[in-house]
DNA sequence: CGCGCTCCCTGGCCGC
DNA sequence: TGCGGCCAGGGAGCGC
């Protein structure tokens, strides 16, 4: 269920881990995910010590040492829809699954197992420099969570846009790491109606939005470290945020705010949930 | 160019 | 219990 405090949560998980240590073995079982591995994919990480990880958007970006007076290369994860990250000690895995399909090892015994049945995650090598000009990377919009996305930010990318909100705020050159949960929950708490055109939201009203975005963001993710071990791997399966939502997943519940019942349309294709009284 | 629709793939769940 | 239909949190690509 990976949006930006899924994957922030996987990214912490990750890090606590691999931060310095070396992968020691690393098998790819298919020769693609949602695309093809690049070419030499396991050979060109295996033995490479791990610097850091990162996150950009729904990015897991992983930095590998690359030799003196070499950038480093990045190691990009995408989870897709069901993509988990199943971190785990004790060596290679002994049990190995229908959709685990790429297993690594470090140098400290853990192993890490990318498990994803719907297939639509992705997986690249990104050369030294040529971070910001990766095809997933160029077009993205703001962090949501970075100083830099401010209302005004949000004022002028939205300006003249004849697009729902809802469309908008999922569209990731406009702000980069929410999903179709996350829309509609920062709505609800901006009591903006889902469909209400994206260029004439008022500012006032936009200014308002932004930190409910944050805010949402930042619990979610409080939400998602409370629960992280550093073996069984968090992705968001544990339950708890069935009760963390206010409105996704909840049709005909009543509205935490003001009782009347919660409901639910088809925007783009994909749900959107929200309260038609307190949504306007 | 901006927008909405369709599709990629698989599994889980619901109703019959 | 089996089966068909529907649903799913991402996002690229295409056509209008």
């Amino acid at each position: 269920m990976p949006e930006l405090p899924e994957v922030e949560t996987t990214r912490r998980g990750l890090a606590m881990q691999l931060e310095g240590r070396k992968i020691a073995r690393i098998e790819a079982r298919r020769p693609d995910l949602r695309w093809p591995l690049p070419r030499d994919f396991a050979a060109r990480i295996q033995g490479r010590r791990v610097l850091g990880l990162e996150r950009r958007a729904k990015y897991i970006l992983i930095r590998l040492e690359n030799g003196p007076g070499q950038g480093d290369l990045i190691w990009l994860i995408h989870l897709g829809m069901s993509g988990r990250m199943l971190l785990r000690p004790g060596g290679w895995p002994n049990a190995i699954g229908k959709h685990d399909h790429v297993i690594f090892t470090t140098d400290a015994g853990w192993s890490v197992t990318f498990n994803d049945a719907r297939r639509f995650g992705a997986m690249d090598l990104i050369e030294p420099g040529e971070l910001a000009s990766h095809k997933l990377l160029r077009d993205l919009g703001p962090e949501p969570l970075d100083d830099a996305f401010t209302p005004a930010a949000l004022i002028a990318a939205l300006k003249g846009r004849r697009t729902p909100m809802k469309s908008a705020l999922l569209d990731q050159s406009v702000v980069a790491g929410l999903g179709n949960i996350y829309v509609s929950e920062a709505l609800f708490r901006a009591g903006i109606h889902p469909e209400r055109l994206a260029g004439c939201v008022s500012p006032k009203r936009l200014q308002r939005l932004v930190p409910e975005i944050k805010q949402v963001l930042l619990e979610a993710i409080a939400a998602g470290g409370s629960s992280l071990r550093d073996y069984v791997q968090s992705d968001g399966e544990l339950g708890y945020f069935q009760t963390f939502f206010r409105v996704y997943g909840h049709e005909g519940d009543p509205c935490p705010a003001c009782g009347r019942p919660v409901r639910r349309i088809v925007q783009a294709g994909r749900s959107t949930f929200f309260c038609a009284a307190c949504q306007t």
